[in-house]
DNA sequence: CCAAAAGTGTTCGACTTACACCCATGT
DNA sequence: ACATGGGTGTAAGTCGAACACTTTTGG
């Protein structure tokens, strides 16, 4: 701390940053990427990935690099949430934090700790452990937001690979919905989004009947329904 | 540009400020609330009126005080927007800006300009002037918020005074969808919330029949529906 | 008495929900 | 052969959309 301070201004300015919450699901459960902080504040403690901006650089874009700087994640779905500001959430300065969260299929995730991390980890998200700073009211409404999108967008199918079949579809829209849905109903809904198409191949998995696999029609864009 | 800078980091920091979007529904028209900037950049400008995050001020409070000391409009629905910080948005220097919407029927909003603002003035949605910075994009932003929180919430409410009829009530719909709307359905569905309850009284305006009082059941607050 | 907005029910079609059996495969 | 998930249709109920006339007042 006794470095030199040349960047001056006449009024005080905060710090900004940006947090992401990832989930994914994987185990048939909703998942949360944390990583294990090194330094202080908080050192040791559990927190969401991220950092603080660059000057010169948008804030997707310090999103996406932080994310991949501490977690080696890349390439996902990322969409801006909420800013959090409160006075006293960093103890060290006032730091005003731009919240995204991010939904990846478990099989994309290259997870490695990085630069500021001591380690990263998978936590269900109904069993996170003690988080640092504000970041479980960050990862409330990156939950409730996921919840609230399901009803009008086809944002659940980030969670999927690029061909996935409609059994694995559902078991998404289960385990977010934390509820079983009517298999014949399901799909008649999934068909008629528009969304998807059958590639004409099939998968086989385990001893039973092959599963037909659909992709997106529209690439990887997430669309809204209604 | 002479003045001391005394406060500095060890890093550049960005500037953080709050732009708001304001609301009302005057003359059957959506309309905003803009302010002429009387300072450079943009002087001369339209623009949202919005400032300077004070150091030890949540953004919220930022934002209703620079409501207030620019338009002298205060004690409405504020709901953070989005933050926009493209690198080259603000031309002194970074600015982040979080940003917000609110909204208030025309009768509560005593406007006056204030520090800042040589002016204040309210302009149709559909005929806004020249804007500074990247206002137009915000404003878009906020109007796209709004038309899509009419789907499930109660916000077109906040257009309206304490009481209210059920006539004036679908003129709020009807001038934020831009479209007509069957009266028996639409009363069918605002009595059908349960958000809204008759006062008892009634209200005398022309030569026809009186029309039943309204209010809130729940005070001011914004239901979710669905 | 006339103009103007307030107030009031029913019918039809569309969408959502509930529900049970056969199919194709691996072991 | 059997266990496992894949795949399919129909009937009932619910919700939203269309639609016209009477009421009450002020002028």
């Amino acid at each position: 701390m006794s470095q030199p301070k040349p960047h001056c201004y006449a009024y005080p300015h905060p710090a900004v940053t940006t947090d992401i919450a990832v989930f994914t699901i994987r185990e048939d459960a909703l998942q949360l990427l944390l990583i294990r902080r090194g330094n202080p504040p908080y050192a040791g403690a559990w927190a969401l990935p991220g950092g603080f901006l660059d000057i010169d650089e948008d804030l997707d874009t310090c999103a996406a690099r932080e994310l991949a700087e501490e977690t080696g994640v890349r390439d996902i779905y990322l969409e801006q949430l909420y800013t959090f500001g409160a006075v006293g959430r960093d103890p060290r300065e006032r730091v005003v934090s731009v919240a995204y969260f991010a939904l990846a299929p478990a099989g994309r995730l290259a997870v490695q700790a990085g630069d500021d991390a001591a380690a990263t980890g998978w936590f269900r998200l109904d069993a996170l452990p003690e988080l640092a700073f504000d970041h479980a009211e960050i990862i409330a409404a990156a939950h409730r937001r996921l919840v609230a999108k399901l009803d009008y967008s086809t944002i659940a199918f980030q969670f999927l690979p690029e061909t996935f079949t409609l059994g694995e579809l559902q078991r998404v829209y289960e385990t977010l919905l934390d509820a079983e849905l009517d298999k014949r109903n399901f799909r008649k809904w999934a068909l008629a989004l528009e969304q998807i198409e059958a590639t004409g191949e099939v998968r086989r998995r385990g001893s039973h009947r092959p599963a037909r696999l659909y992709r997106l029609t529209d690439r990887k864009q997430v669309a809204f329904l209604r």
